[in-house]
RNA sequence: GGCCCCAUCGUCUAGCCCGGUCCAGGACACCUCCCUUUCAAGGAGGACACAUGGGUUCGAAUCCCAUUGGGGUCACCA
């Protein structure tokens, strides 16, 4: 025995989906307990499901993990990370070592086979519910075959699966974070290690990748703490070490509930219920899978469904997953530093750090018990505190590459100069990198084209004494001759003429243009409103405006 | 329901391990006022929590027990 060998933590995730901001959790604090102790990170993707597994899937993480700035020393390879000599770090790939370790169980009588189909299991498990009596699996037929009887059942090829011989005894679980818990003898029953696939079960995969790939240290939601002993008996039958454990607080909804992609099929059917839709709205999905979605509710829609349903009915769908509130224009280093505050905390008042800061301090002893609901509300003032921070080049660089991303025609539509001004006009009223194109619309919209807001035309335009649009029509009036189309000059007559025509009120005179200007009563402050918009474009809005005044009127 | 775990403001949490410095601190949200060319932001105030009941102790948010409440888990999903 030398030194204490490396730390080495893994993050292990099922390709069945985008990266959830949970999996970020635990990813971003397995890889800053590692690192912060010297140690080594690993990414491995359980893909022992066939049915939900996906490649796409498996490139998703790897991209969401880089884009929060978590990278692993040992994985699959993307963009610089991965690779290293205990691959292949995906479960699909390794099923002839499972079976080695599988074979090594059922020689020694720890595993065997069973042949109960799944349709005998749920009939059992029924049974024993209406009974009131939990289900537990009893191998003592099964385990009393005859190796021959065994072989026979196969070579006729009845299906099966390998269970685990569990013995007798209660199973102590020691944790980092919960301490220690003993699980009574008769609770852990003979599990499933191998499924009629052929492939492992996560139990089995995890037990043996972990010893493998020479893993330390398994930090994992508490979903899976009662899975331990299953693992426990499994290492110790397998003659394996046995990782140090720290079960992660779950991260839940406001209300409680589990954070779930389904959450946003429910935003949908809400919206849909409210507003008595029977059928699917064009482009969408056939009515049949429409209304099966509408009934069951474990139905999920595609994606691109789900987001083209939220843009017709105009609602807005929850963020679950880290593209999510990369999408919603949320900062990576903020989505980070929020989320180590949601089960772990570094003492007193410090709560605005980074992941360096992070990968220094983290650690076990001050992660929490208790589940942590996601604050939304937090998260945006911490994205927003973030953006106001930023020099004017770093907003411009940052809101580009959104913008680039996420709303490349509202891009394509400003020159650099115009993209800039925007920047500068509307840096600190962003909460995220987000807003900056959701809010300023009226720049890519065609004068023409411009739809002004029936309530704000009647308070700002109808309303008041004078009017809006007498006192539009004499800022055109004093606009129309500017030779100096600019934010200073701009200032320069406009203040004036605010002084003699309204008392002074600024306020009553950028109002009206404002609405004339971008149909609403928000927008970037006025002056740099008119100079983003330029000469022209503005005049025409205010022509426009004021000729369906006459309309109206 | 069985089993396991947990319990500080509405929320994230500090304090708890090593009882007194806590009539419990910070942040977000909320309320009021100020500032203001809109919306934000900003400034100044404010309201808001130790689940309950028993112990132990001179003294408990801090230790023990019970109750209640919450979460997790009981798959050929991970």
């Amino acid at each position: 025995m030398t030194a204490s060998p490396m730390v080495v933590t893994r993050f292990a995730p099922s390709p069945s989906g985008h990266l959830h901001v949970g999996g970020a959790r635990t990813a971003l604090f397995c890889w800053a307990y590692a690192k912060g102790r010297g140690g080594s990170f690993t990414l491995r993707i359980e893909d022992t499901d066939q049915k939900r597994s996906s490649d796409a899937a498996s490139i998703g993480f790897a991209k969401d993990l880089k884009w929060l700035g978590i990278d692993w020393d040992e994985g699959p390879e993307y963009e610089g990370s991965g690779g290293g000599p205990r691959g292949p770090y995906f479960q699909s790939e390794r099923l002839p070592i499972y079976r080695r370790h599988l074979d090594r169980l059922i020689a020694a009588g720890n595993a065997y086979y069973a042949f109960e189909t799944a349709e005998e299991l749920t009939a059992l498990r029924e049974a024993a519910k209406a009974k009131g009596v939990p289900f537990r699996y009893k191998g003592e037929i099964a385990r009393a075959r005859s190796v021959e009887e065994i072989a026979a059942l196969r070579a006729a090829g009845a299906p099966s699966v390998i269970r685990f011989h569990t013995r007798a005894g209660p199973i102590t679980i020691e944790d980092e974070v919960l301490g220690t818990a003993v699980i009574p003898d008769g609770e852990t029953d003979d599990f499933v290690i191998q499924k009629a696939d052929g492939f492992p079960t996560y139990h089995f995969a995890v037990v043996v990748d972990d010893e493998l790939m020479g893993v330390t240290h398994v930090l994992r939601a508490q979903e899976h703490f009662n899975n331990t002993a299953k693992h426990i008996v499994l290492q110790d039958a397998l003659g394996f070490r046995r990782p140090t454990y720290g079960h992660l607080p779950l991260i839940v909804n406001p209300d409680g509930s589990k954070m779930s992609k389904r959450d946003k099929d429910k935003v949908l059917r809400k919206a849909i219920a409210e507003r008595a839709l029977t059928s699917p709205p064009v482009g969408t999905v056939d009515p049949a899978t429409f209304a099966a979605w509408l009934k069951d509710k474990t139905i999920q829609l595609p994606p691109e469904v789900t987001t083209r349903l939220a843009t017709l009915l105009g609602v807005t769908l929850p963020e679950i997953n880290v593209d999510d509130f990369r999408r919603s224009g949320y900062l990576p280093e903020v989505l980070c530093n929020f989320l180590s505050l949601n089960g772990w905390s570094p003492g007193g008042d410090l709560e605005k750090f980074d992941n360096e800061f992070l990968r220094e301090h983290f650690d076990l002893a001050r992660v929490l018990k208790t589940p942590a609901k996601f604050d939304r509300a937090k998260l945006l003032a911490f994205n927003l505190h973030a953006i106001s921070a930023m020099t004017r080049e770093a907003f411009v660089t940052r809101a580009a590459a959104h913008g680039q991303a996420f709303h490349a025609g509202f891009m394509a539509k400003l020159t650099v100069a115009q993209f800039r001004s925007l920047c500068d006009a509307s840096h600190e009223r962003s909460k995220t990198l987000d807003d900056l194109f959701r809010s300023n619309t009226f720049i890519t919209t065609a004068d023409d084209d411009l739809v002004l807001d029936p309530k704000a035309v009647k308070k700002v335009l109808e309303g008041g004494s004078p009017c809006g649009y007498d006192i539009l029509r004499g800022a055109r009036a004093v606009l129309a001759p500017l030779a100096d189309w600019t934010v200073g000059g701009l200032e320069g007559v406009l203040k004036p003429h605010a002084e003699s025509a309204v008392g002074g009120s600024l306020g009553s005179l950028a109002q009206p243009l404002r609405v004339a200007l971008c149909g609403s009563t928000v927008s970037p402050p006025i002056f740099d409103t008119l100079a983003i918009l330029g000469r022209e474009s503005s005049l025409a809005r205010i022509d426009r405006c004021l000729a369906q005044s006459g309309v109206v009127a």
